[in-house]
DNA sequence: AACGGATGCAACCGCATGTCC
DNA sequence: GGGACATGCGGTTGCATCCGT
């Protein structure tokens, strides 16, 4: 006997999503939480398959990604993460508040891979890719096995770029176990700044990507809420030129989303919900 | 302006893993 | 312990857009 499919193939609409399905599906989730995405296309009147409903919310609609492309320090992080974990993307993306693993999938893909590949490292190895024996400075196999529930993956990683500061890759792991999650946002984001802090400048590809100039604040500004923005709201009562202004985009890139399910009804005042929900309702009549 | 190749990203697919009974 | 099912993960694909000719 074979394995059920996720979903009946039948009459389950495949491709790009459409404004009211992703209406339907935030509805859906921000009324009745995040559980069983099998049920979820169903209860929400969607003929979606329950796995593309949580790869659009994760991959997508979920209100606390960031949207863009990836900061110079979040690349950084990206590879050294990639260094060490291998192609294991959820566990990458872990560590970036904000960012799915689809996503830094696609940019190590695009963009990252060719960057490595121009300045003559390896994107697999993160070695040079003409690089010299040295027998001071062996790659050292590190079988992954374990540490990978199974998964035949070896990471190689030089000696000099072994990490002998706070983060190894087994703390990495341990720490994304429990914070893979979008609810966790804040203590991976401290994570992210301490892997940060922890890249080894012997690393020759790290070192040289160090040594960039004028590197972007570790913290995205547009990942900052405007709190600015609402002390102009309560005192003016202004909505609309504070929208024209930009001071609201943000709200934008979140789309329309669950601030009850994350805990944002604890950062806003009542002031503030009423003008989400005018925001909300003025770009839904756009 | 039109065409074709390159690029980037959203979404799909199949397998692995976790959990429940 | 093992089967069934739900969810997670990583590789891959398809398509829209960009860009050069």
């Amino acid at each position: 006997m074979g394995r059920q499919p996720c979903c009946d193939k039948l009459g389950v609409k495949k491709g790009p999503w459409t404004a009211e399905e992703d209406k339907k599906l935030i509805n859906f989730i921000l009324t009745n939480g995040q559980c069983c995405w099998r049920a979820v296309p169903k209860l929400a009147g969607l003929r979606r398959c329950g796995k593309s409903c949580r790869l659009r919310w994760t991959n997508y609609l979920r209100p606390d990604l960031k949207r863009g492309l990836l900061s110079e320090a979040e690349e950084k992080l990206v590879i050294d993460l990639h260094a060490r974990l291998g192609n294991r993307w959820s566990k990458i993306a872990a560590r970036l508040p904000g960012r799915t693993d689809n996503e830094i999938k696609n940019h190590w893909n695009t963009h990252i891979k060719k960057k490595l590949l121009k300045m003559g490292i390896d994107p697999v190895t993160h070695e040079p890719l003409n690089k010299e024996e040295n027998p001071t400075d062996q790659p050292i196999q590190e079988s992954d096995q374990n540490k990978n529930n199974g998964h035949q993956q070896v990471v190689v990683v030089p000696e000099s770029t072994r990490v002998t500061a706070a983060v190894t890759s087994s703390e990495l792991d341990n720490s994304s176990t429990s914070s893979s999650s979008a609810s966790s946002s804040e203590n991976s984001c401290n994570e992210s700044n301490l892997a940060l802090e922890t890249f080894n400048k012997n690393d020759p590809l790290l070192s040289c990507l160090l040594e960039a100039k004028d590197a972007p604040p570790l913290i995205d500004s547009s990942w900052e809420l405007p709190v600015k923005s609402f002390d102009n709201i309560n005192n003016n009562n202004n909505i609309t030129s504070l929208w024209d202004d930009g001071s609201f985009n943000w709200l934008l890139d979140c789309q329309d989303f669950g601030i009850h399910d994350f805990g944002f009804d604890n950062c806003f005042n009542d002031v503030e919900l009423e003008v989400f929900n005018t925001i909300y309702d003025m770009e839904n009549k756009k």
